[in-house]
DNA sequence: TATGTGTCATGGAA
DNA sequence: GTTCCATGACACAT
């Protein structure tokens, strides 16, 4: 497959530290891809945050919403309103993807590029609410884009990951402490990308 | 963690 | 072979 070329052999990149990522396309196939992708657009309760840089305030550059286990987050310190309640599908992706990853998460985040024009910046899941050395799992539905990550002590270790739709990357290890990551802007067309990212959150 | 701007490297076109 | 310009990668300021 032509997009696994960073991962070209056994499913990971000559020098990216296999303890930092793993990533296991096609835990969703083609055609339940798109549906999912299409019904959790159409379904899900978008919202587009604004946050404050400097002076100014800025509206993020995508829709985000998040479902969790009603009691067992502190969504204050994650800094996020209410979360939704668990619907029937989310269900079902989440038992998927804990089979894979092998623990138990309790809330979700999507995150809604609907073009090539949204994006995340570089930053790190550094909430106090998931610990130091966090397992996150991310499933991507839609448009493949490029998952890049960099070392924060020395950004010359950069590596970019196309992450298709119906994959599962697991992030864990040292991710999150010593390497940053984003999802960047593209001026070629894009369709919309959805990305579900399960936390465990304390 | 968003965006605009300036600098520099690269590479194809003229 | 040389020049020009579009594109993109960064760094940095806000």
């Amino acid at each position: 497959m032509e997009q696994l070329s960073f991962f070209a052999e056994q499913g990971q990149s000559p020098g990216l530290p296999a303890e930092l990522l793993e990533y296991h396309p096609g835990l969703f196939g083609e055609r339940e891809s798109e549906f999912l992708l299409q019904k959790l657009i159409r379904e899900s309760p978008w919202q587009q945050r604004v946050v404050k840089m400097y002076d100014k305030e800025v509206i993020t550059p995508r829709l985000t919403a998040w479902y969790a286990d009603p009691e067992t987050y502190d969504y204050t310190s994650l800094r996020r309103s209410k979360p939704n309640s668990w619907t029937l599908e989310l269900l079902l992706i989440k038992d998927k993807v804990e089979a894979i990853a092998g623990l138990k998460f309790n809330s979700v985040l999507l995150n809604y590029y609907r073009d090539g024009n949204d994006s995340v910046a570089w930053h790190s899941d550094n909430e106090q609410a998931l610990g130091t050395h966090p397992v996150i799992a991310s499933v991507s539905f839609g448009q493949v884009r490029c998952f890049d990550i960099r070392k924060k002590q020395d950004h010359r270790q950069k590596y970019s990951i196309k992450l298709e739709s119906g994959a599962l990357m697991i992030m864990k290890g040292n991710l999150q402490a010593d390497w940053e990551h984003r999802i960047a802007k593209s001026l070629r067309p894009m369709r919309p990308r959805l990305n579900l990212t399960f936390r465990v959150v304390m």
